[in-house]
DNA sequence: TTCTGTGCAAAGCTTTTGCACCCTG
DNA sequence: CAGGGTGCAAAAGCTTTGCACAGAA
């Protein structure tokens, strides 16, 4: 983990910010949820737990900070709200979404199964994909599950 | 033209609705723009050609209600606001999207290609896909020339 | 000092809601 | 006259911005 903030920090002074302590609790609750797709304002509420005097404008500008320097993905699932998830290691950033529509779950698969689908684009419409994203709605094995037993 | 507006107005009629001057005009709107994603607001602004005295929370309302009624889509590319697209007859609605990067340009395929990936995804995971989607982010073909002639 | 970053409050935007009125059935 | 539908304006979110101040280089 700190190795991971030491990554970040590089990131960021090579382009001239800094990683103030505001910016560090951020990194650090995105970190420490990096299963969930936290909104501003959860992230804004589990920072003031490490940091209280900090401001959800702070937050904002943070997220959209490591945003431009693509340590987190901007994700909007049409609930109203901004959702932010830290990009792993690899260069490219593949993760499909699983989005339940009866009890609201959200999986994810970060397999890549796309990369057949790049080739195709690049090469069929000149296209050249920097990053993508795949949602699928539907009904998670558990509803799935819930079900069969419900209609027995 | 004629044929779907009278499809949708039975589809309305059929859950209680009332397929009134505005709706219609609404749809109409849609249905001339089939192409476009285009947001309540720019619906609005086509809208009030034909109704000039509509109100906007009534374009959102008949948006609302159609797209409860599945006869539009929802969709949300992340520039803060809604778009609404006019689903096909097909059951399913697939189709992908090329968003450039640079130019802003949005390209759609419709071809699907995603049919294997679903059906692993049923047996793999138990997830039932019921819709999908699936956004490209990157290059488009016109800015990939006009790069490499800038380069020259 | 200079410049970036911050907190607070205000403003901005899209979208929703309350309410009186209208119109159809 | 009962009910859904509408327009207007106000309210309700989420997010951004202006501004004065703090803190590091």
């Amino acid at each position: 983990m700190e190795a991971r903030i030491e990554k970040i920090k590089q990131q960021l002074q090579s382009q001239g910010y800094k990683l103030t302590p505001q910016r560090e609790a951020t990194v650090r609750v995105l970190l420490e949820n990096e299963e969930d797709h936290l909104s501003a304002e959860d992230v804004f509420m589990l920072v003031k737990d490490k940091a209280p005097e900090i401001g959800l404008a702070t937050v904002y500008r943070t997220l959209e900070l490591l945003s431009e320097m693509h340590v987190v993905e901007k994700l909007n699932f049409g609930d109203g709200v901004a959702r932010y998830d830290l990009r792993t290691d690899s260069s490219k950033h593949h993760h499909h979404h699983l989005i339940c529509v009866q009890c609201g779950a959200m999986d994810e698969i970060k397999e890549d199964w796309l990369l057949p689908l790049e080739e195709r684009l690049e090469q069929e419409y000149g296209f050249t994909v920097l990053d993508h994203r795949l949602d699928f709605q539907g009904i998670c094995h558990r509803c799935n599950a819930n079900n069969d037993k419900t209609n027995e």
